[in-house]
DNA sequence: CTGGATCCCTGAGGATACTG
DNA sequence: CAGTATCCTCAGGGATCCAG
């Protein structure tokens, strides 16, 4: 995101926009609901945990969830690197809402499992 | 989203990866706590509420929350033409979740406006 | 292992014009 | 009022290569 973007975000008002504007990105949330489940988390974890993101994407998306307060990153002097991602105690505080959203999604899921026959029709 | 981006669906395996699949979108989140907060909605009232949005995008975004099942549409044969949007009785189920987001949203603000005399430094 | 630096591309998003 | 039809832009996302 942009440094533009980060002045633009000042402007927002509704509460709901104000949270997209830090969760949105491919894989933003499920980066969070990957470290919520297990914390610490290392880059390595992250990446086989979530399937078909890159590193690259990987390391982008976790720059800016850093920046936004929400994780933190530590540096483990190792042979080979060791970097371990957390919640920062702010970062704890989206715990309730990523619990509905993978609720819902549950539902979501069984919804649609309900509705769809429709490979035949 | 496109008919392959639907068949992509039904791979997916991680209920928040489900959930996003379906709430991504710049606007969907938006609309949705519109159309939570007071419903029915109409067309005119969604545009207004929801700043910056435009009609285009609006119908677009209206018409994939429908094809979700989260929404329903009923259209008036009055002059001039009145359209409303509703929640189903699924899109109910999303309320937990938009509240949580909602004071998160909220949580947030208030976060920033802790760390942040940051246009001094 | 954990990334940084580059370049490239696609499709979500937006602008505009028009209509029942 | 509530859309549809077109066209186009741009930035988010991805691939690749390199490095401490």
């Amino acid at each position: 995101m942009s440094a533009n973007k980060l002045k633009e975000r000042k402007k927002i008002s509704c509460p709901v926009e104000y949270a997209v504007s830090v969760l949105s990105g491919k894989w933003k949330l499920r980066i969070l609901y990957a470290i919520t489940k297990q914390s610490p988390k290392r880059f390595k974890e992250l990446e086989r945990e979530i399937s078909g993101i890159t590193p690259t994407m990987l390391t982008a998306q976790l720059r800016e969830l850093e920046r936004d307060g929400i994780i933190e990153r530590e540096v483990f002097a190792t042979v080979p690197p060791t970097v371990e991602y957390r919640l920062t105690a702010f970062g704890k505080t989206t715990a309730p809402m990523m619990n509905e959203i993978k609720n819902w999604g549950l539902l979501l899921k069984a919804h649609q499992a309900g509705n769809n026959g429709n490979e035949i029709s």
